[in-house]
DNA sequence: GTCGGAATCT
DNA sequence: AGATTCCGAC
């Protein structure tokens, strides 16, 4: 369902940070957009409107005025706001809805999980993490993203016992203000939310009275906009509904947990007190957590409900650790880059339950595989993977098991950080060139190596397209780029190349991971493209292909695609911009699994070719080159994917490695990916969107080592993370 | 209206 | 870094 694909999770740092961050000291615009968002008195200035994120500026002069005054720039006016929210386009922040006059919308993805960078996710089962969601106790200094959550809810509890240390820095940090104005001491809060100062001026004038914010509860705010589509609300309930109670998602994970919708109240109206909510604990989640989709859960959303309302951003730090801990898994079950945990530093990456017994043969990999099988607690997620014909029984990808200590197989990469080997440093894959064959060699004189052997060059942008597809799957583009860098190179496709004999693997360190995790398939091109349509980056889950014709995956995918495609007529639109987090863990959501598994690995090879086609292939059509039969068919365009990439890499070699770029890669990414053929855009979202793409062409070869890496980077990840809280 | 470059400020 | 300011182009 909805997507299964979710989103992303790697965001970019900025994402998370907190506005207080050293970068911004203050306020950010979208914060602020968000604020006024959440207040009713502002309704009238401002308000969502339509899709999930989407709103609309009603009064740009007097949100202008706002926000000058916020910011003590007195000249601004909306030509100048407006500019800055085109900054955010490149962001990924927000987007401009094409068409529709002053109307943006935000892509919560990456806004996520900026209050919650801490979360400690699945730490080991039992202990739960306490890490309680960083939330910033300072009361609403960070946004909520919709109004009146139920996660405020919710539990104020848990979000308050945040343990201590980095958290309470944060939180120290936030509540000091994130939002400093103008006026010395006031903060932010002061003028919209508390309304108590000056700023009431402001308020005074929209007629909201201070306790308007939350009071009316309800309903009065939001009223109009709201919106269609599983939107909003549906997206957040999902995820929101959930809160699981236990703490202790333990190895079982998640899976069972979270029903409940209706604990949270998918009303709005917050109970709680006053406007900064200040007592509100409550994070101000944001909604892509909410967001991820659940499909497990029991409930609907309630069409009669607005987007708006409440459910939204009900969520709970357990929520989010279920959802960081799906996207760890993930990570591992796809094969995807696990830059995407390097934010959350306490992750501790839940392993699967593995049954037993592994398959005989394949010690890791038959490991690996089984588990991702077995993973049935995660969600069957796993099953995504899907091996090639060839390796088709070992999933590729390693889980890691809630517990790892508890299952972990000595071959088991312990995903514990702790347990890491300290030496493990995070490796590229590289493709190497080809080596010839004996025949070839002896031949060599003629020539070139066979195309059986070629290799592809992960390099790091080579991925993108191809493997990037692979992450598609499930993860956000990030991730898919995150594959797209190369560290994650490994893809079943490799394998089955390997397994024929092609080309090498060689394992890189990397210098610098982190350069590397902005990167995304991304772009800025949202914006260029209708975002409504088009996902953003994360929309790479989402399914929308049914409607967009473009949607060469699916097609790819053949008539996999649409088969397991499920479908949810609504779906599309809303996930493509903000995607809904990652599946919840496994448990939750089945559908993921389930869906996925299989078809995803048929889809795998559909995916793969997307490639385009080389000019030899007179079969391009890939899609329709039944995911079934396809050994063969796969294997061709495997190779020539593999040609490419190799040349590419070589290329970027030779160019020099510009990975820290950022952007530039990004696009090259997809210049080549154009080049390659008109295979596709899909890259573009840097989604996949999300059904068909799923199957990532991750590689499972990588696999192996990529838990490796994995744990690796996340170790480092961590420790870098622990210095920076620190710091605060 | 919208977009985005460029210079500049904080 | 994140605006703010200005401005030409569409």
């Amino acid at each position: 369902m909805k997507t299964p694909g979710d989103s992303g999770f790697a965001f970019p740092d900025w994402a998370y940070k907190p506005e207080s961050s050293p970068g911004s000291r203050q306020i950010q615009l979208w914060h602020f957009i968000l604020e006024l968002l959440r207040k009713e008195e502002y309704h009238d200035v401002i308000a969502w409107q339509g899709d999930y994120g989407e709103f609309v500026i009603k009064d740009p002069d007097e949100v202008a005025r706002l926000w000058g005054a916020r910011k003590c720039k007195p000249q601004m006016n909306y030509d100048k706001l407006s500019r800055a929210l085109r900054y955010y386009y490149n962001k990924r922040i927000l987007h401009k809805t094409k068409g529709k006059r002053f109307t943006y919308k935000f892509n919560f993805n990456k806004l996520v999980l900026v209050n919650y960078p801490f979360i400690d996710m699945g730490s080991t089962g039992s202990s739960v993490p306490q890490s309680a969601p960083p939330v910033p106790t300072g009361a609403g200094t960070h946004f909520r993203f919709p109004p009146s959550t139920p996660s405020e809810v919710l539990s104020p509890n848990e979000d308050l016992r945040s343990p201590g240390g980095m958290f309470s820095s944060v939180a120290r940090r936030m509540a000091r203000g994130s939002v400093s104005d103008c006026s010395d001491g006031t903060s932010v809060n002061s003028e919209i939310e508390d309304g108590n100062t000056g700023a009431g001026e402001e308020r005074g004038e929209r007629g909201v009275s201070g306790a308007g914010e939350r009071g009316p509860g309800g309903g009065g705010g939001y009223r109009s906009i709201i919106h269609p589509r599983l939107s909003h609300e549906t997206l957040f309930r999902m995820y929101g509904g959930a809160g699981n109670p236990t703490g202790h998602p333990g190895s079982r994970g998640p899976t069972g947990h979270r029903i409940h919708p209706e604990p949270l109240s998918p009303f709005p109206v917050s109970p709680l007190p006053g406007p900064g909510g200040a007592g509100l604990l409550a994070p101000p989640l944001s909604p892509a957590l909410s967001m991820t989709p659940t499909s497990h859960l029991p409930y609907t959303p309630s069409p009669t409900l607005s987007p708006m309302l409440g459910s939204h951003f009900s969520f709970n730090p357990e929520d989010m650790k279920r959802y960081l801990q799906a996207h760890t898994q993930s990570v591992y079950n796809y094969g995807l880059s696990p830059r995407a945990f390097l934010q959350y530093p306490n992750i501790v990456i839940p392993q699967p339950h593995r049954p037993a017994a592994d398959k005989a043969g394949l010690v890791e990999r038959g490991e690996r595989a089984e588990r991702a099988a077995t993973a049935g607690e995660r969600g069957g997620e796993r099953h995504h993977h899907p091996p090639l014909a060839h390796s088709a029984h070992h999933h590729p990808h390693p889980p890691h098991s809630a517990h790892p200590h508890s299952h972990s197989h000595p071959m088991h990469h312990p995903l514990h950080l702790g347990e890491e080997p300290p030496h493990m440093s995070p490796f590229k894959f590289k493709l190497q060139p080809p080596p010839l064959g004996r025949k070839q060699r002896d031949s060599q004189s003629q020539g070139k190596p066979r195309q059986s052997s070629m290799s592809s060059g992960s390099g790091s942008g080579s991925m993108s397209s191809t493997s990037g597809l692979g992450s598609s799957l499930s993860f956000g583009s990030d991730l898919s780029s995150a594959s797209g860098s190369g560290i994650i190179s490994a893809s079943s496709s490799t394998q089955s190349l390997n397994s024929a004999g092609l080309p090498k693997i060689k394992v890189e360190p990397i210098s610098d991971i982190e350069s590397e995790e902005e990167e995304e398939v991304e772009v800025t091109d949202i914006s260029d493209e209708d975002p409504d349509e088009r996902d953003e980056d994360f929309e790479l889950f989402s399914p929308r292909h049914p409607r967009a014709p473009d949607h060469h995956h699916h097609r790819l995918a053949n008539g996999s695609t649409a088969a397991q495609h499920q479908p949810h007529p609504d779906e599309d639109l809303d996930e493509d911009v903000f995607k809904a987090p990652a599946p919840p863990p496994p448990g939750l959501s089945p559908f993921f699994t389930s869906h996925h598994t299989h078809s995803n690995v048929h889809r795998l090879l559909p995916t793969l070719k997307t490639e385009p086609v080389e000019p030899g292939d007179g079969n391009t059509p890939p899609p329709q080159t039944g995911t079934s039969g396809a050994p063969q068919t796969k294997c061709i365009p495997l190779k020539l994917r593999f040609k490419r990439r190799w040349s590419e890499d070589q290329r970027m070699e030779a160019s020099q490695e510009e990975s820290d770029d950022k952007k530039v890669r990004p696009e090259e990414e997809r210049e080549r990916e154009r080049q390659s053929n008109g295979r596709m855009e899909m890259e573009e979202d840097g989604t996949g969107s999300g059904e068909g793409d799923s199957p990532p062409p991750l590689s499972y070869e990588g696999s192996l080592a990529t838990p490796l890496r994995v744990s690796a980077e996340l170790h480092r990840a961590t420790a870098q993370l622990s210095l920076e809280n620190k710091d605060c």
